[in-house]
DNA sequence: AAATGTGGCAACCGCCTGCTA
DNA sequence: TTAGCAGGCGGTTGCCACATT
């Protein structure tokens, strides 16, 4: 039955490999190739567990391993495929030529993981952590125009809030996720329907392709309200890619992601989603002084100008909450 | 200079999946 | 059909080097 044991665990070497059990094993791959990782450590005269072998060869002495600093562009891509696949290290690894899953593994344990939880980012599902917002300071703000957000409460429908919101904070995830989201809010199939200007929102969904086709009938069967249709917030598109200029706000959709992970292609670098450059001139929220832009884009939000620099780089995002609500902002033009 | 703390990384552990006898 | 193994993968550990006190 079944296969012979890989290796008799007995007598078998751990712990740090010497130089010389490193010349043996490239010498027999170089020779033999890798092949049977089971029988390597006999032939290549090894006392070790072909796990072990195969482990040293693929994460250390493969000779197209590429060694030294990940670079920015590098870790963009380890980013935002992170926040596509998850914890799929062999994955992101295989559209990372010359990383291995454990050195990307590593590197997002000691060094992108840390810097996002600075900045107030999770890092597991790329959102901001709203739990570190401190909204009482940001109430009692003296820039904050309390009798505005008086105003803006009689203008925003909670329950599209909600859904811009979580939206929002979902922009990186698969659409079953999101679905799955929405459906835990309990906002599509028990609150959505008695929407106040959900006919939009709805038109929304659809064109970012949020919807499947059984929520996209159920709800295409209630009579909305337009009242308020004016009065819904620009839902988020997903950012483009850097090659692509920002400005142009050409939607990235949740297709696009899919369609370069099944084609097998890496991600470009692309302008990560909740990233604000230190720079704030360009800061969307700094741009709504600008009477001639008072039209929040979340899209501008999304696709603000990554940082480039070594210095820039190691702020990252550190600004992301640090916006202000000016004064003279008109809510009514904002919405 | 010694003790202690911290970060980085190679390697191990244990689980899962698919294959094979 | 199924038990059991190999290979693959993600999580975790432990060692080493460097920084700080």
């Amino acid at each position: 039955m079944g296969r012979s044991p890989c290796c008799d665990k007995n007598g078998l070497k751990k712990g740090p490999w010497t130089t010389e059990e490193d010349h043996k094993l490239i010498q027999y791959i170089q020779i033999h190739g890798p092949g049977n990782w089971r029988t390597l450590p006999k032939n290549a005269g090894l006392q070790r567990c072909g796990k072990s072998c195969r482990l040293r060869w693929t994460n250390y002495l493969r000779p197209d391993i590429k060694r030294g600093r990940f670079s920015f562009e590098e870790e963009e891509t380890i980013i935002q495929l992170h926040s596509v696949l998850g914890n799929k290290w062999s994955a992101i690894a295989a559209r990372l030529p010359g990383r291995t899953d454990n050195e990307i593994k590593n590197y997002w344990n000691t060094h992108i993981r840390k810097r996002l939880l600075r900045s107030g980012i999770d890092p597991v599902t790329h959102s901001p952590r709203l739990d570190l917002l401190d909204l009482s300071s940001l109430l009692n703000s003296t820039q904050f125009n309390l009798s505005s957000l008086l105003g803006l409460q009689a203008l925003i429908n909670p329950e599209i809030f909600r859904i811009a919101t979580t939206l929002l904070a979902s922009q990186n995830e698969s659409p079953e996720l999101l679905l799955q989201k929405l459906q835990e809010n309990q906002l599509l199939n028990t609150q959505l329907q008695n929407l106040e200007g959900s006919e939009l929102l709805l038109q929304k969904l659809q064109e970012n392709q949020l919807l499947n086709a059984p929520m996209q009938n159920q709800l295409q069967n209630f009579q909305p309200n337009n009242q308020f249709q004016n009065q819904i917030p620009e839902i988020p598109t997903f950012s483009t890619p850097s090659n692509v200029p920002c400005s142009s706000s050409q939607p990235m959709q949740l297709g696009h992601v899919e369609s370069y992970l099944m084609n097998d292609q890496m991600l470009p670098p692309q302008n990560y989603g909740y990233c604000a450059s230190d720079t704030s001139d360009n800061s969307t929220f700094q741009s709504l002084n600008n009477s001639s832009n008072q039209n929040i884009s979340l899209d501008s939000v999304l696709s603000t100008p990554l940082s480039s620099t070594e210095d820039e780089k190691e702020s990252y995002c550190s600004n992301l909450m640090k916006f202000e609500i000016p004064a003279s902002l008109n809510f009514d033009d904002f919405m």
